[in-house]
RNA sequence: GCCCGGGUAGCUCAGUUGGUAGAGCAUGCGACUGAAAAUCGCAGUGUCGGCGGUUCGACUCCGUCCCCGGGCA
């Protein structure tokens, strides 16, 4: 039977979004983005977001169409998935969802818990009052409030632990037991074809620390100082993008361009290194290939 | 050639009167339910430049040689 999806994982650099667009090609299918950082609009360089090229061969979709200063998330993420595999499915096109977040592929075929959005006015309360507590406190506090939640994270998790709160405040309910409620993923995973590109690290990092020239030679650090003119908040996510940092500390003089460049790509290899954790650890009953071999591996799973 | 300063983890270095070593960074391993390119946890590893000597015992003291940096000739 005809697959559902294709969905292609690997960490960043490993050609993911080459093989996607000569799948896409080939297929009629359209291409839609499962990479946090690669939604947000203002930096299509340093995100690796495909290039106007790319876009020309096939369709895709959820690239770039965040705006920087807004608040995104996985729950976002998941219900633009919905309307965008419910086109595809009208268009008769096969969706082939490429990125690198193993979080968003989680929630693709399992599914959030369904706790309702966190009203701004409450998430800044919350970090208000947390604010000046140093994150093992808030642990303990929260402790007493959420313990099956608390046992689980990390005294020092602050992002977590300021979460937990959230949704204890916001939803006067714990987070572990909206956790425990039913929920259920867009996609059936095993109507998918769901593959994993795989190389061996010292392959990986070499291909990381060239692309990241790569980057600079096309404007990076152009497009980084475009986006700090802005003065966003210094929480947005794009801000700690790989290499971001770097070349902030750069613009700001804090740092040579060659340090900024060394660190950007350090930063890269270790991102790559908890990807790769992810995909071992997190995505069971997926394929594995290194990129030369994963063509052939995809034509035969799509044509049995 | 002489005089200083230095040679300790992959890198930069610390090492309190002699008891076979440690911090940051890098690296490796791991966790992961609305910031996830985020956030967080765990772990190393050393012929302490070589060779001799003193000592129960030397990274530490002595001798000598090698290497690096600076100065003087």
């Amino acid at each position: 039977m005809k697959p559902l999806a294709v969905l292609i994982a690997g960490p960043t650099a490993s050609g993911k979004s080459a093989l996607a667009l000569a799948l896409a090609e080939r297929t009629g299918g359209v291409i839609i983005n499962a990479d946090s950082m690669q939604v947000y609009d203002g930096l299509r360089v340093i995100t690796a977001r495909p290039p106007d090229a790319d876009l020309a061969r096939a369709p895709h979709r959820l690239y770039g169409h965040v705006d920087p200063a807004a608040d995104y998330s996985v729950g976002r993420w998941l219900a633009d998935m919905t309307a965008t595999l419910g086109q595809a499915k009208a268009e008769g096109c096969l969706p082939i969802v490429v990125g690198g977040t193993g979080l968003y592929f989680r929630a693709l075929l399992q599914g959030l818990a369904p706790i309702p959005d966190i009203p701004e006015h409450v998430r800044a309360a919350v970090r208000d009052a947390a604010e000046g507590d140093s994150t093992v406190i808030l642990h303990a506090r929260l402790a007493t409030r959420d313990p099956e939640t608390a046992v689980r994270l990390q005294p020092r998790d602050r992002q977590r632990i300021l979460r937990a709160l959230e949704v204890l405040e916001a939803t006067g309910r714990p987070l572990s037991h909206w956790q425990r409620d039913p929920h259920f993923g867009l996609l059936d995973a095993v109507a998918c074809v769901k593959l994993v590109l795989e190389m061996d690290r010292e392959t990986l990092n070499a291909r990381i620390d060239a692309r990241f020239d790569a980057m600079m030679a096309e404007g990076a650090l152009a497009e980084v100082e475009r986006l700090a003119s802005r003065a966003l908040p210094a929480d947005r996510p794009l801000l700690k993008a790989q290499g971001v940092p770097a070349l902030l500390r750069h613009l700001r003089g804090d740092l040579s361009l060659t340090q900024a460049v060394a660190e950007g790509q350090s930063e890269s290899r270790r991102y790559a290194k908890r990807q790769v954790t992810w995909f071992r650890h997190q995505m069971d009953g997926w394929l594995r290939a290194a990129p030369q071999d994963a063509p052939a591996l995809l034509q035969d799973a799509l044509a049995p």
